[in-house]
DNA sequence: TATATCATGTAATCGGTTACATGATTAA
DNA sequence: TTAATCATGTAACCGATTACATGATATA
């Protein structure tokens, strides 16, 4: 729980503040909703427990911001050790990936269902990619700048053009869109093998 | 823990059990590893534990097998309620994928990161997919016919033509290599691109 | 009036991994 | 002689999700 042990999501968050300069747990929340969300999702307890474990470890700083009405805003800010912990987990090798898509489970065991729970499911889960290939290319077009984000502070607009904007954003925008775009074509062309090879009830 | 829930994971065994007939929690590791390891892992005691669990709930019956000099092996079988369950949890809507992949978190953050670092971490990426790719590409041959294997029982060759084979594991072995493709691809480009736009170091 | 946003946290649970434990047989 | 295969389990831990808890402001 508390251990000193740090894991990707630590690094997400770690990261996020690297990027993005002093964020609170709440800002966090919506950066990942919007920029990690399908790659890393995370849910708002489980930010705050890291931002909480990150500041026993000296990565973080805090800063408490009063308001009136409202629970106190607690800034996050990365601190010199929490900048060579970013930089020594980028010198360590990835873990490997794991798919664990139910989806596929499904199909694989296809053998067991009806042709209109199998067809069901793969519509279900056309209309999910396709919203999130829509959602990757309008973020393609708002890529973040690093500098300017950072030396404005937050609640202004952090976007900017592709073309000026952060080199592997906008590279982990084209591998998102390439992979819902493969994801879709096979969806697609397993529900077309389904319809023509289904044997229609009497 | 012994609660009476279901997870992808449970249905992933009972549906290996249903295909390929009995099986000891042994078997049903090796199966694992074969054929669904990239796409849903899983580790030996989960099995076992995922057995015992179906076993509370009557999905699926023991039957021990007596041996000399090691331990008794259990073959577990599907029962008509395990059946029951399978084909209901193919009624649902499967739930949505999250990628969770730590090396395009690393990317993301590939501006904190040295030019080294990064490219270690591509190449050793590119070295892990290319074998799944060749290990998708050799299984596609050998497609598993379902009849068969339940007939004549374990323990012979499970395997036949790819034309002969059951359909969703083509569909899912397809998906497979489309994935791995467009991952590599993806993978290629990026490298190149980083080495174009290296900073030599003076 | 009701929902959404802002803002932070705790508690409970659970899916999944890793390590521990045992021990015979067989092939390199 | 070392490692791999066969064979089954328990224990500890932890990453992640879901639910619980609070409460003001602004918008529909």
């Amino acid at each position: 729980m508390d251990r000193s042990n740090a894991y990707p999501i630590t690094y997400g968050v770690l990261g996020l503040l690297a990027f993005w300069g002093p964020q609170s747990g709440y800002d966090l929340k919506r950066l990942f909703d919007h920029s990690l969300s399908p790659m890393w999702g995370a849910a708002h307890s489980q930010i705050y427990h890291e931002l909480r474990r990150m500041k026993d470890l000296g990565w973080v700083e805090m800063e408490r911001e009063e308001q009136e009405s409202r629970p106190d805003r607690k800034v996050y800010s990365i601190t010199p050790r929490g900048s060579e912990a970013l930089a020594s987990w980028q010198a360590q090798p990835a873990s490997v990936l794991q798919l664990r898509d139910e989806l596929l489970l499904k199909i694989l065991f296809g053998s067991f269902a009806s042709h209109d729970d199998l067809a069901a499911n793969l519509k279900k889960g056309i209309a999910e990619h396709e919203m999130r290939l829509l959602n990757y290319r309008q973020n393609l077009q708002y890529i973040p700048t690093r500098g300017e984000r950072i030396q404005e502070g937050r609640r202004h607009n952090p976007y900017t053009e592709a073309d000026e904007g952060d080199p592997f954003f906008t590279l982990i925008a084209r591998f998102a869109i390439e992979f819902e775009n493969a994801y879709l074509r096979w969806l697609y062309e397993t529900l077309a093998f389904l319809e023509e090879n289904e044997i229609p009830k009497q």
